[in-house]
DNA sequence: GCATGATCATGC
DNA sequence: GCATGATCATGC
């Protein structure tokens, strides 16, 4: 079946919409539990009748577009999400670097999507999901501006013979995520004689979320670059620009400046901050359309005078029984760290010997940050590994007498264990215990990144 | 001075 | 009620 206009392809996969895919699928290889292919692939065949290949060209070449069919599920706050990153094509590192952004393989296949959306369903058989949403997607222009700016990053750094060091937080929407079974999926690369991970092209799932909000729920974002303004700067460049004017500043003076009452212990003082210096006071930060797209995090860093932050960044609790069954690959904190790119809101007390209460807190810059691939690898990866051990065998847990109280000390990693994260409690009072694996009950445990590895990635050597 | 453990306060 | 960000307190 040739389909000769948009329209026509549109409609054919509209008709697909609140269909099964038991019911699409004509020649049963969803019953067939020994054909492995995706759900896309059954679409492909079974619905549009068009035999699975793997051409640079888009699917439907005449009109120069691509299929994709991808899953959105519920999170637990029953708000939708993508379940996972659009990934695109296989990036062959020895030709793309002979691109540019126009001729590249990446806008060659992928400048128009047919995408189909279903909902995903914990415990659901798979051929009972259903088709919800099938829309033409092109990107928008001020995507566009920060996809190049993508394309041009992951290029470039194949261009600089570090192909094997790319991760998805090197990017905002466009990301090089790894494609491929396992760490023997290595490729050449044309600058290194090092082998690098096979990897596609992948639109983030932050990217994607933001697409299902807005196609099936018409939730839109807020956004604050024009499209006009990211031809000439990158989105980087135009926050720094923001917020350049107000370093040096007590937080008292921004407050003052922007009409916004400051409290020191309200948590909301920082965000409000933000978008206030963004121009959009008031908007959630989770509802800042490029931070959410990019899944851009901010963290508060308070530095003592002597340019160190005085206490390391907590992260989430940890959940020791999802540590424990997961493997390293599909881990959440590796997951967190290698999609995640961190806005450090970075203030510096001129002070030292005062209650923090008591000191002026001055506003020292932004900085932009994602965990590098190889520390996420090694350091992080030896903490867990090291915790999750512990967790399954024994954790050595003593109870000591501080002062008028009994403290609960273990032997889960510390600060001087790698240089880069250790694992301490953090409960809110003594009662906030947890179960181990193992059967042991400790204090609840939160990973931190080490005081002085965020010093060293302030100073730019991380 | 710093590492480590404890716990407060806010906000959902 | 709980998670999280933030900060405090002790003792080596």
């Amino acid at each position: 079946m040739i389909y000769n206009t948009e329209e026509e392809l549109l409609e054919k996969a509209r008709a697909a919409e609140g269909s099964t895919f038991g019911d699409l699928d004509k020649k049963g290889r969803l019953s067939n539990s020994r054909s492995k292919g995706g759900l896309g692939q059954i679409i492909e065949e079974s619905y549009f009748g068009y035999k699975v290949n793997s051409n640079a060209e888009p699917d439907f070449k005449e009109l120069g577009i691509e299929l994709k069919v991808t899953p959105f599920k519920k999170n637990t706050k029953g708000k939708i999400t993508a379940k996972e990153r659009l990934v695109l094509n296989i990036i062959n590192y020895m030709k793309e670097v002979d691109y540019t952004f126009d001729t590249s393989s990446f806008w060659n296949k992928n400048s128009k999507l047919l995408l189909m959306f279903y909902q995903w369903l914990p415990g659901v058989d798979r051929s009972d999901f259903k088709v919800t949403k099938s829309i033409l997607f092109t990107f928008p222009e001020s995507d566009l501006q920060i996809i190049k700016k993508d394309w041009e990053t992951i290029v470039n750094k194949v261009r600089d013979g570090k192909a094997h060091e790319l991760s998805e937080g090197d990017t905002n929407y466009l990301g090089a995520c790894t494609k491929g079974a396992n760490k023997s999926s290595l490729r050449e690369q044309p600058f290194s004689e090092e082998l690098a991970m096979q990897r596609a092209f992948s639109l983030k799932q932050s990217y994607m979320t933001s697409l299902v909000r807005k196609f099936i729920k018409n939730e839109e974002l807020v956004s604050i670059a024009k499209s006009e303004e990211l031809i000439k700067k990158s989105f980087e460049e135009i926050l720094y620009d923001r917020f350049n004017p107000y370093i040096g500043l007590t937080v008292r003076e921004i407050a003052q400046k922007q009409g916004i009452e400051y409290n020191q212990k309200a948590k909301s003082f920082i965000p409000l901050m933000i978008s206030s210096l963004l121009g959009i006071k008031g908007t959630k930060l989770n509802d800042i359309e490029e931070f959410s797209k990019a899944n851009i995090q901010f963290k508060t860093i308070r530095l003592e005078p002597n340019n160190r932050p005085r206490e390391s960044m907590s992260f989430k609790n940890i959940n020791f029984n999802q540590w424990f069954t997961e493997s390293w690959e599909e881990s959440e904190i590796r997951e967190t760290f290698m999609s995640t790119k961190f806005l450090f809101v970075i203030f510096k007390y001129k002070e030292t010997g005062k209650q923090n209460s008591e000191r002026e807190l001055y506003f020292e810059g932004l900085k932009l940050w994602n965990m590098p691939m190889r520390t996420i690898d090694k350091e992080v990866k030896e903490v867990w590994q090291e915790t999750k051990r512990l967790v399954g065998e024994e954790v050595k847990i003593e109870y000591k007498k501080r002062g008028n109280t009994l403290i609960e000390t273990n032997n889960f990693p510390k600060k001087d264990f790698n240089g880069v994260a250790h694992i301490r409690p953090k409960g809110r009072n003594g009662k906030d215990k947890v179960n181990l694996p193992n059967g042991q009950i400790v204090t609840k445990q939160c990973f931190w990144l080490n005081n002085n590895y965020i010093a060293e990635v302030l100073d730019g050597n991380k």
